[in-house]
DNA sequence: ATTTAGCACTGTTGGAAAATGAGTGCTAAA
DNA sequence: TTTAGCACTCATTTTCCAACAGTGCTAAAT
């Protein structure tokens, strides 16, 4: 791999970028002063090499998987975002009035308006909460509501009809029990010292304690559950040429319409803070997309953002943008946690 | 319009419904004892009223949007759900361990799986809800948590920063001053309120009054904006073989992304609790849709539901389906409104 | 007065054949 | 090493044709 041909698979996957269509020898006799012939065969070697592919036997070279990752690794140029780009997200955080996790959604609605890709965020993973406490409140006589609250801040509540059967002081009671065994405990791990710690407890002290356990039980499963996904410009990445074909459409969206799917881009959890870049089968997700992701950080919650394009996608820009969004959370994580 | 000519158009109606292929003199011969003569010559009347379509001049008959209405209001019989559908629709309610809420969701999930159309869910209005209670938890000595409840057990919270400069115990004690005034109000009117009748006291009593009220301000802000959405089996309808091309099945996508044009579903207010039927440019929503919806009372809490189809919908199977569901949950709400 | 058989006509659909064109690999000369 | 030239391949587009489903109309039959 000398400079010349670095420099070809470059061209070849910057152009195809661009175009989404196969490129042909002729396209780059200009660019580098040579016949198509020459190019032809430097094509044949990256071809041998496995970073290039033909459609058929005739056709201008895509890139290959391998090809993409090489040029991800050793060729792509770490460029600054772009002013016009810069400008569209500077908006968002320059007012400062959004909460923080509804600007990240912002963003990622700009970035993908602005690419045509999709994105998404996955939010309040409710890993690293404990439990602040739970609140009982009384709507009427026969329906209350359970109120969950962490010491980072997230909370979730639940509404229960109570029958004749049960007082709410009973209730209010074996909240405060809670609160005094398992303030501090780790969230996901709530449920099973309820049953181990708490039941027995009240068990000698309530009376219909195991009714009043369920209650408590099903409020605490709730919030383990919670985690949230938002997708921005769903359908922003059908505008991409490569979905010119209904089966391919409808394979893409079916798969953004699986939670858990989308759940997974958020997994694999090695170098945490740096920018990932998933190529096609390299990640779960689909063999005909790239996905770009980042984790954050802010007051304990963590998060992933995403992109999601074709694999002929604008990793540069991305990629950019992706890093400018972190910069602004660090910034704005120090001066005000909001 | 006479018997025989009802007839014609309801079997036509129906076997377009089920083929989705335009259908000719031929196919009805059989099942009226006529030659295909004689049912050209009514078929012919048929599209001189208005109740069919060509595609072109020697294709079979299509049901115009008047045809359908005509099918709905006066041909369509009103039948009983099938078996099969209501044993997949009955588990749901049988267990009686989902929160209504997430039944009504899963059962419009199972709809739209069993019919391949796409429904929607609209819920949480909070119109008819009263303010109940705002408490402040205080999760660390920077920040805070607003919770506001509702008389009908909808909670709603959001997390504040606050500086320095603010004191835990002013908010708290502003909150009993907004519980101690403002309980009862409905919820919509809160913000209002707040600034006419509440601002005024604080103002007196709370040194940063201006922060403090801001807090409030935004929590309440945030409930009235809050309402639900739910799109059950999103891509189903695109199973149908009217979105056979690439254009039209984007379109109906991004419509489906439109939060604000779903919610109009819901909107036109008259004849509440009838089921609704609107055919192609009869709502706002999409002129090749049919939308078929129903609205729904539970302990106070409006929500919306509907199925969104072709115009070639399976009208009688839908409307069993709503009606069966309805009757379920009314039985629900008395039995235990949970 | 209806109903029907018969016929000419029309537009869709699908496939085969042909033309076009972009691009390749290879060879031999520069 | 590079390049001009040539034969070849395969996708794409266009054209043409046949088959087909269905219509409207007319004239005869019921």
């Amino acid at each position: 791999m000398d400079a010349r041909r670095n420099n070809i698979l470059k061209e070849i996957v910057e152009t195809f970028i661009k175009t989404a269509k196969p490129v042909g020898s002729k396209a780059l006799c200009d660019k580098f002063n040579l016949s198509s012939a020459t190019i032809r065969n430097e094509m044949a070697v990256l071809e041998e090499l496995g970073y290039l592919e033909k459609n058929h036997v005739s056709s201008g070279r895509v890139p290959s998987e391998a090809g993409y990752r090489y040029y991800v690794e050793h060729l792509m140029e770490a460029e600054k975002i772009t002013g016009s780009d810069m400008l569209k997200l500077q908006k968002i955080f320059a007012s400062g009035e959004l909460e923080l996790s509804d600007a990240i959604n912002k963003c990622m609605e700009i970035i993908s308006d602005i690419t045509n890709y999709t994105s998404v965020v996955l939010g309040k993973n409710s890993k690293d909460n404990n439990l602040l406490q739970v609140s009982i409140i009384a709507i009427n006589p026969t329906q209350v509501v359970a109120v969950v609250c962490t010491d980072k801040g997230n909370v979730e509540n639940k509404m229960f009809n109570i029958g004749d059967s049960i007082n709410i002081n009973e209730l209010i009671k074996t909240s405060e029990i809670i609160n005094k065994m398992l303030a501090g405990t780790p969230i996901d791990e709530v449920s099973v010292r309820l049953e181990s710690d708490v039941k027995p407890i009240i068990k000698r002290q309530i009376k219909q304690y195991e009714t009043v356990y369920n209650i408590f039980y099903d409020a605490f499963n709730d919030f383990v559950a919670g985690s949230s996904i938002h997708i921005a410009g769903r359908n922003n990445i059908f505008n991409q040429p490569e979905y010119n074909n209904i089966s391919e459409l409808k394979r893409l969206a079916n798969k953004l319409d699986d939670t858990a799917l989308i759940e997974k881009v958020a997994e694999d959890d090695n170098d945490e803070n740096e920018i990932k870049i998933f190529i096609g089968d390299e990640s779960e997700f689909d063999p005909n997309v790239t996905i770009i992701r980042k984790k954050y950080h802010i007051n304990g919650e963590e998060g992933t953002i995403a992109v999601i394009g074709p694999k002929r996608m604008d990793y540069q820009r991305i990629v950019s943008l992706l890093e400018y969004i972190d910069e602004k959370l660090d910034s704005r994580k120090d001066e005000n946690g909001k």
